[in-house]
DNA sequence: TATTGTTATACTCTATAACTATA
DNA sequence: TATAGTTATAGAGTATAACAATA
């Protein structure tokens, strides 16, 4: 297969890869993203972490990590974080584990995380057409139910 | 838009932004590369590096570098790497810098990662058709052209 | 004045290990 | 015995800043 020309000059021979060239696309869409979530001090994993919960009331942090694919360890300060700004409370489910509820100032904070996503999804990928972003979805639905993936 | 039901259970209210798709599969499919490159001492940057340079003798490490988005200031290692393992080497271009070239090491190395990286994306995309991954590959391109990333 | 290469360094993310408490 | 949560810590990966040498 041929590798393409890029930067005026350069063979890209990493073109050929389905797989480098999602994480190029990945890295810099999320490049791009990042500054905006930075605005809010939130990442791109603790906006989602927020998000999850705001859509699944009463989940405990690890069911919350497990399908984010965040390690137990590492979600931890993240929760503690949300509840600290007050976005996030805890009711005990039993003598270990909590479920996890958002507040009406976590509400207000997930909305706001919410429309900068979608933002930022019109601008990359609104070259698109509404066909052409329906069928990327779908492929890579499709790849990740393959592969198990994330 | 409705959002996805996961795990049996919870819903993904991420699903509705592709680049939250994306930054998801990547990790995942990245996840997976990464020990197969690690068997061979490498990550997966500085295999893009050392087939860069496989397919663009004699160009400096500042452009390699732009075309990858990796900064001088955390290439120079990478270079330095490539050189004390004998899989490149410097040709003087004039006193302040340099062409890169492989060596016949560097040859046999850059092939064997390159079957890794295709053994990778057959594993991970194979189940998707052939024109299903030119398509996938065409609106990744479309994508990024757009927006001019990475 | 801008660019190349280099070093030092800090920050974020993620990974492992060890621990307590509870199912 | 397995799971939930926590803490400490180590390792990548990537960021900025500063510098010398050269275009």
């Amino acid at each position: 297969m041929a590798t393409q020309i890029i930067d005026g000059k350069l063979r890209d021979p990493l073109e050929q890869w389905i797989g480098y060239r999602i994480r190029r696309v990945s890295a810099a869409t999320m490049s791009n993203l990042a500054p905006r979530l930075a605005d809010e001090a939130f990442s791109a994993t603790l906006a989602a972490v927020l998000l999850m919960i705001e859509a699944n009331p009463g989940r405990t942090q690890a069911e919350i990590g497990r399908v984010l694919a965040i390690k137990r360890a590492n979600i931890a300060p993240m929760i503690g974080r949300l509840e600290t700004d007050a976005l996030v409370k805890k009711q005990s489910i039993d003598g270990r584990s909590f479920g996890l509820h958002i507040t009406r100032r976590g509400q207000a904070q997930s909305e706001r995380l919410a429309s900068i996503f979608t933002a930022h999804d019109a601008e990359s990928f609104g070259e698109l057409t509404p066909s052409e972003r329906t069928e990327l979805k779908r492929l890579l639905n499709k790849t990740r139910e393959h592969a198990r993936l994330g």
